[in-house]
RNA sequence: GGGCGUAUAGCUCAGUCGGUUAGAGCGCAUCCCUGAUAAGGAUGAGGCCCCAGGUUCAAGUCCUGGUACGCCCA
C-alpha cells in the first residue's frame, strides 16, 4: 500500500519541475540565451586558464555560398572534443577562422557581376573586382556565424582569423620567404588545360563541363633506333610509336616504355619494328612475324633514336627511351611519345630524366613564326601537313581516324591545349622523407587513412604547384628585375624598406601590391612583382602561425599552441587541408602541426545522393535545427552509424533520435523532478543519509554498476575519438535507466524518501542522472544543460559545461550482478512471451512459474522478486526441482568450448553429445560437473561448460524457451487467483474513471460501488484495502452516492462504480 | 586507368578473439500493459550475410580473385 502522499504541487518544492512535455528547439533558444547572458563559454575558458593546453585548430570553411548540413558534421566534431577535454581539465582555446581567397569566390563574384573570363575582369578593374570578392566573403561569413551559434559550436568568432587579413597575408609571406631561403621555392613549368582563344587556363571544374567527342588522326610512326643492341646498319630497327596528336611530334623529346612490359621485334621481311609484346597483332595486323628478339622495358632505358622532325632546336641531350609506370598496353604500341610541354605525365617523366621542356607553340595556339612546315599555323590544323611530311619521308606506317572524348573550352568550344606555363613550385619532393616521418607520428582516425589514402598520396608525392594566374588570393611575394634576379619579401615592413617608403598600411592584395616596385638589390634594375597569386591551400595550411600573425606578432601565443593536438575535417581534405597543414609546417619548422586527425565520411541526402539544389534534396541546417533541435542533429552526426563512413541524413532519422534518446533521457529527469520535488520529498541534503552504495537494494546497485561502467566507457571512447561507441553506450544506458530501473522502482518513488529503500531509490536515480548528464554534455550540450539547471546540487557550477568529468567508481562495477540482471531480464521476456502464447493477461496473477536456466540457482532473492512481480506470479521455482518425468531435457554441444579442447575431433564429440541420453547426461553433469560419453569407442569426459542444457516441462504449461533458457507458467487459475485478478481489473477501471473524471493524480476520492456479479462483489470485499490504496480512496461504500458523482459501469465484471473528489 | 573504402532484414545500421539458432531500431501486421503515456512491452512476416574460390574441425568474420557503389587522384 502506498505510504506517502502523491506529489503535491502546492507544497514547497525542492526541485523545479521539468514538465513532461518539452519543446526542444524552444528550450535550446533559452539555453543559448543563458549561455550568452551568463557568458558560460567565456567562463569555461577563464576557469581553465593555467591548465595544460589541449590545442584544437579550426580548419577554416571557405566562406563561399551558404552553409549546408554537411558543414554541421565537422563542426559538431570540432565542438565535442574541446568540450570533452575541457571537462577533463584541459584549457582548450578555440579560435574560429575563415578561408577567404580562391577561385570559387571569384567565380561566384563573376556571376554576380555578369563577367566572364579574365579579360572581363581586367576591363572591369582588379581593384573593384577584389573589393567585391571581399564583400562576398563577409556576407557569407554572416550565414556561417548564425549556423555556428545555433548548433552550439563554441568557438571564438570575435577573434576569428581571416586568410585575407593583412597580418595573415604577412605571415604567409614570411613562410614563403623561409621556404625560398631553403631553396625549395622554384619557378618551373606546369601543364594546365588552356584555352588559346581565351588565353586562360581552366580549372578542373570548368574542364569537366567541356568534353566533346571528336575524331582525330591517330598515327603509327617509325623512330629509327640509333644506339643499343638494335642499332646499326646490319639490322636497322625502328620504335613504333602511336599518337593521336601529331602536332606534338614537332617537339618530341623522348619515348616512354613500361619497365615491366616485354617488347619484341616484328618483321614483315622488309623492315623490323619494336612493339610491346601484347600489342603486336593489334598494332601491326597480318603479315608480321616475330624475330625472337625480346627485351624488358627496363633493359631499353636510354637507347637513343632518330626523332621524327628536326624543326625545333634542342640545346640539351634528348631523344632516348625513358621508363614510366603510366604506360599501358591498352591501345597503341606500348611506346609512348613524350612532349613535356603538352602533357602532365610527359612533364613528370621527362623532368625526372632532366630533359628540357621545348615548346614551339605560342600562347595564341599557333606555332612560332619562323618554323618550317608549320610556322604560324594553329596547332590543331597543323596535323595534316605533318602527317603528309611523315608519309613522304617513309616514317608513317599507318594513319587512321580515331574517335575519342577531348576537352574543349566551355565558353568558346575551342579545343583545349595541355600547355606548359611557367609556374611556381614548392619542392615538397625534397622533404618527402620528412613528411613520411611526420605522418608516422600522427594518429589518424580512422586508422586506415594513415597508410592508405593519405600515406599513398605522400609516397607518390609530387611538387606543390603553388601559383595561380588569378586575382583574389595571397599575392606571391616575389619581385623580379629584367636580369631575372628574384627578391622574396617576408613582410610589409621589409617591402617598405626595399621601396623606401612606409607601406605598413598597404593592402597586400592585387592590384595595390602590384604597384610597388623597387630597385633590385643585386643589380639595381627595376624589380616588379610577378603576377601570380598562390594556391589557397597554402593559406589555410599556414593557419597554426598565420592565425596569430606570427612570427611578426603574437609569437608567444603561437609557440604555446604548436603543434596542435586535434584537427578534424571530412575525408575530402586528405589531399587538401590535412596535407597542406602537414606540408607547410614541415617545410617551415621541420615538424607537422597536428598530432591527432579525425577524418569524417560525407553526409548524403536521404536518397543516398549528394545534396544539391539541382536534385532538390537539400536539407537546410537552420530549418532542421528549428524542427528537431540542434541536439538531435548533433547526436546524428556523432552517434548515428559510423562517422568514418558516408551517411544519409533525413527527418526520420532525427525524429527517432529525439524519441529514443533525447526524450527518453529527458522524461526520466522529468519523472525524477516530479516526485523528488513534490512537497520537498527529497532534496540534495538527503544524499548524505542515503545508504552506502553497497547497502542499497540490488536494483540500485545494478544501476550504479552500469552507470560507472558507462562513465568509464564513454570517457575511454571519447579519448579514442570514438563518438559512435560512446553513443551506443549512452543509448543502451538511457534505455536501461528508463525502461528497467525507473519502471521497476516506481513504487519506491511513489512511496517517497522516508524509508531507506525510498531514499536509496531517489539517491540512486539522482546520481545516475547527474553523471549521465555530465557525460552526455559534450555531445548534446543543450538538453543536458537544461536538465542540469533543474537537478544540480546547490554547490555545483551553474552550467554543466563548467563542471568536471565525473570520476568512474570502478569499485561499484559488479560484473556478476550485471550478468544476473541480464538473466533476470531475459527470463522476464520469456515469461511475457509465454503469457502472450497462453492468452492469460498479465493482470491475472498466476500461482507459479518454473525456470530452467544455468545461473538461476545463484540468482539472488531480490532479483527473483523482480521476475515474480514483473510477471505477476506468486512463486518462482527451478525446473530442476520438478519431478524428472515431467521435464524433457535437451543437450547441445558448446562448440566454442569443445573446439578448444578437441580441435579436429570437435564434430565427432558434438555428434556423440547429441546421441547420448540427455536425461542421464544432465544428471551426471548436475551431480559431478562431468559426464562420460563415448566417441568412436573411446571414453571421453565432458564438463558442464561444454554442453548447453535446456529443459522443458512435458505438458500443461505455457512455455517459452530460447538459447537453453526456459520459463514455464502454471496456468491453473484458482478462485482466489481469479478474485485477485478481478481486483486488479477493478483498480484499472477506477483509475480510468479518475482520469476521465478529470481528477489530478494526487486527488483523494470517495468511492461507491454496486456489483451484480457475486464473484466481483466478493473480490471487492476481499481486496477493498488494496484497491482503496491504489486509487487513493478515503472511503469505500457499497451502494450509490448521494448527489453528483462520476460513474462507470463494466458489463464484463458486472459492476458499477461512482467516485467523487473527497472533501 | 590507379589508390582507398563500403556491401548483413523493405529502410538505417550493430555483429568483440572465427564457434554451428546472425541481432537492434525504424516501417508493416496482430496483441498486451499503462497515472513517466506524443511513451513502453510481446508476437509475427521479412536473410544467397554481393559473387566465386581458398584456409580451417568450424567462415558473416581470415586470404585470393571478381562484381556493384562511394570518395580521392589521373
Amino acid at each position: 500500500m502506498r505510504g506517502s502522499p502523491m506529489p503535491d504541487h502546492s507544497a514547497a518544492r525542492s526541485f523545479p519541475v521539468l514538465p513532461s512535455q518539452i519543446d526542444l528547439p524552444a528550450t535550446e533558444h533559452e539555453v543559448l540565451k543563458r549561455w550568452s547572458e551568463r557568458k558560460i563559454f567565456e567562463r569555461s575558458l577563464e576557469q581553465s586558464q593555467g591548465n595544460p593546453n589541449w590545442v584544437f585548430y579550426e580548419g577554416p570553411p571557405t566562406a563561399n555560398g551558404q552553409p549546408g548540413v554537411h558543414h554541421v558534421e565537422a563542426r559538431v566534431f570540432k565542438d565535442v572534443f574541446p568540450r570533452f577535454k575541457t571537462m577533463r581539465g584541459y584549457h582548450v582555446d578555440r579560435k574560429a577562422g575563415w578561408d577567404c581567397h580562391g577561385l570559387p569566390v571569384e567565380v561566384a563574384v563573376e556571376k554576380e557581376l555578369g563577367l566572364s573570363g579574365k579579360k572581363d575582369i581586367e576591363e572591369f578593374g582588379v581593384a573593384e573586382f577584389n573589393a567585391h570578392c571581399r564583400e562576398s566573403v563577409l556576407r557569407n561569413v554572416g550565414a556561417f556565424t548564425a549556423m555556428t551559434e545555433r548548433m552550439g559550436y563554441w568557438v571564438n568568432m570575435d577573434e576569428a582569423y581571416r586568410t585575407m587579413d593583412p597580418e595573415y597575408v604577412e605571415s604567409v609571406w614570411w613562410a614563403l620567404k623561409t621556404i625560398w631561403d631553403k631553396g625549395l621555392l622554384v619557378r618551373d613549368y606546369r601543364i594546365s588545360p588552356y584555352c588559346p582563344r581565351c588565353g586562360t587556363t581552366l580549372s578542373d571544374h570548368e574542364l569537366a563541363q567541356g568534353y566533346e567527342t571528336v575524331t582525330d588522326p591517330s598515327v603509327y610512326v617509325r623512330f629509327p633506333v640509333t644506339s643499343g643492341p638494335l642499332a646499326g646498319p646490319e639490322r636497322p630497327t625502328s620504335l613504333l610509336v602511336w599518337t593521336t596528336t601529331p602536332w606534338t611530334l614537332v617537339s618530341n623529346t623522348a619515348v616512354a616504355v613500361h619497365p615491366d612490359v616485354a617488347y619484341v621485334v616484328a618483321t614483315d621481311g622488309a623492315e623490323r619494328l619494336l612493339v610491346a609484346e601484347p600489342l603486336v597483332s593489334a598494332a601491326l595486323g597480318e603479315g608480321w612475324t616475330l624475330t625472337g628478339e625480346r627485351f624488358e622495358g627496363s633493359e631499353m632505358e636510354r637507347w637513343t633514336y632518330q626523332r621524327p622532325f628536326e624543326l625545333v632546336a634542342f640545346d640539351e641531350p634528348a631523344h632516348f627511351i625513358v621508363l614510366a609506370d603510366y604506360v599501358t598496353v591498352e591501345d597503341g604500341t606500348g611506346l609512348v611519345h613524350q612532349s613535356p610541354a603538352f602533357g602532365a605525365d610527359d612533364m613528370t617523366v621527362c623532368r625526372a630524366y632532366g630533359l628540357p621542356v621545348v615548346n614551339p607553340v605560342r600562347a595564341d595556339g599557333t606555332f612560332e613564326g619562323g618554323l618550317d612546315l608549320v610556322g604560324g599555323t594553329f596547332f590543331k590544323t597543323a596535323d595534316s601537313a605533318l602527317v603528309e611530311d611523315l608519309r613522304a619521308r617513309g616514317l608513317l606506317l599507318r594513319n587512321q581516324p580515331y574517335e575519342h572524348s577531348y576537352p574543349h573550352c566551355w565558353r568558346c568550344h575551342t579545343p583545349l591545349l595541355y600547355y606548359a606555363l611557367p609556374s611556381w613550385y614548392i619542392k615538397t619532393t625534397a622533404i618527402k622523407d620528412e613528411l613520411l616521418e611526420q605522418n608516422a607520428r600522427t594518429n589518424w582516425f580512422p586508422e586506415n587513412v594513415k597508410e592508405g589514402r593519405y600515406g599513398e598520396w605522400l609516397r607518390n608525392n609530387i611538387d606543390w604547384a603553388l601559383s595561380r594566374s588569378r586575382y583574389w588570393g595571397t599575392p606571391l611575394p616575389v619581385w623580379v628585375c629584367p636580369e631575372e634576379h628574384y627578391t622574396v619579401v617576408g613582410s610589409l615592413q621589409e617591402l617598405g624598406g626595399l621601396a623606401g617608403r612606409d607601406l605598413s598600411t598597404l593592402d597586400p592584395h592585387r592590384p595595390h601590391v602590384d604597384d610597388v616596385a623597387f630597385d633590385c638589390p643585386h643589380c639595381g634594375g627595376r624589380a616588379e612583382r610577378v603576377p601570380e597569386v598562390i594556391d589557397v591551400w597554402f593559406d589555410s595550411g599556414a593557419m597554426p602561425f598565420a592565425q596569430w600573425g606570427a612570427p611578426h606578432r603574437n609569437n608567444e601565443a603561437f609557440e604555446a599552441t604548436f603543434p596542435g593536438q586535434y584537427i578534424c575535417e571530412a575525408i575530402d581534405q586528405t589531399r587538401g587541408w590535412f596535407y597542406s597543414m602537414m606540408a607547410v609546417s614541415t617545410l617551415v619548422f621541420g615538424h607537422s602541426s597536428y598530432e591527432n586527425v579525425v577524418c569524417l565520411g560525407h553526409i548524403l541526402a536521404e536518397d543516398g545522393r549528394k545534396m544539391s539544389k539541382h536534385l532538390g534534396n537539400v536539407l537546410e541546417p537552420m530549418d532542421v535545427m528549428e524542427r528537431h533541435g540542434a541536439d538531435a542533429l548533433r547526436w546524428f552526426m556523432v552517434a548515428s552509424g559510423s562517422p568514418w563512413m558516408p551517411r544519409r541524413v533525413g527527418h526520420e532519422a532525427l525524429e527517432e533520435i529525439v524519441r529514443k534518446v533525447l526524450l527518453t533521457y529527458y522524461n526520466t529527469a522529468s519523472f525524477f523532478t516530479l516526485y523528488a520535488g513534490a512537497g520537498g520529498a527529497w532534496s540534495h541534503g538527503r544524499l548524505a543519509e542515503a545508504p552506502a552504495p553497497q547497502d542499497r537494494p540490488l536494483l540500485d546497485r545494478w544501476l550504479l554498476s552500469e552507470l560507472n561502467r558507462v562513465v568509464k566507457g564513454v570517457g575511454e571512447a571519447l579519448d579514442r575519438f570514438d563518438t559512435a561507441g560512446a553513443g551506443r553506450l549512452l543509448t543502451t544506458f538511457v534505455d536501461d535507466l528508463s525502461n528497467w530501473y525507473v519502471r521497476r522502482s516506481r513504487r519506491r518513488f511513489w512511496a517517497g524518501a522516508d524509508t531507506p529503500e525510498g531514499n536509496s531509490a531517489f539517491a540512486t536515480l539522482f546520481e545516475a542522472l547527474e553523471s549521465l548528464t555530465l557525460v552526455m554534455a559534450p555531445l548534446v550540450p543543450f538538453i543536458t544543460d537544461h536538465v542540469w539547471a533543474a537537478l544540480r546540487r546547490p554547490e555545483a557550477p551553474e552550467s554543466v559545461h563548467l563542471a568536471h568529468w565525473p570520476q568512474a567508481r570502478e569499485d561499484l562495477v559488479d560484473t556478476e550482478l550485471s550478468e544476473q540482471m541480464a538473466l533476470t531480464r531475459r527470463l522476464v521476456e520469456l515469461g511475457r512471451a509465454a503469457r502472450v502464447d497462453s492468452g492469460v493477461r498479465t493482470r491475472q496473477p498466476l500461482s507459479r512459474v518454473l525456470v530452467g536456466a544455468a545461473g538461476f540457482a545463484r540468482l539472488p532473492e531480490q532479483l527473483r522478486d523482480q521476475i515474480a512481480e514483473e510477471l505477476n506470479v506468486q512463486e518462482l521455482d527451478p525446473l530442476s526441482a520438478v519431478d524428472g518425468d515431467l521435464v524433457e531435457h535437451t543437450v547441445k554441444p558448446n562448440f566454442r568450448a569443445l573446439g578448444k579442447r578437441f580441435a579436429k575431433r570437435t564434430p565427432l564429440v558434438a555428434e556423440a553429445i547429441g546421441a547420448a541420453d540427455a536425461r542421464a547426461l544432465v544428471e551426471q553433469v548436475r551431480s559431478t560437473g562431468w559426464a562420460h560419453i563415448e566417441v568412436e569407442g573411446e571414453p571421453v569426459e565432458i564438463s558442464s561448460d561444454e554442453v548447453l542444457i535446456s529443459e522443458q516441462p512435458r505438458e500443461g504449461w505455457a512455455v517459452a524457451a530460447e538459447s537453453g533458457e526456459t520459463v514455464a507458467l502454471d496456468l491453473e487459475i484458482t478462485p482466489e487467483l481469479q478474485r485477485a485478478g478481478l481486483a486488479r481489473e477493478l483498480v484499472r477501471l477506477i483509475q480510468d474513471a479518475r482520469k476521465s473524471g478529470g481528477l489530478e493524480i494526487s486527488d483523494r476520492i470517495d468511492l461507491w460501488w454496486s456489483a451484480e456479479d457475486p464473484v466481483t462483489a466478493r473480490a471487492l470485499h476481499e481486496h477493498e484495502r488494496t484497491i482503496a490504496g491504489e486509487v487513493l480512496a478515503v472511503s469505500v461504500t457499497e451502494g450509490a452516492p448521494q448527489g453528483d458523482a462520476h460513474s462507470t459501469t463494466s458489463e464484463d465484471f458486472g459492476v458499477t462504480v461512482h467516485l467523487r473528489k473527497a472533501a
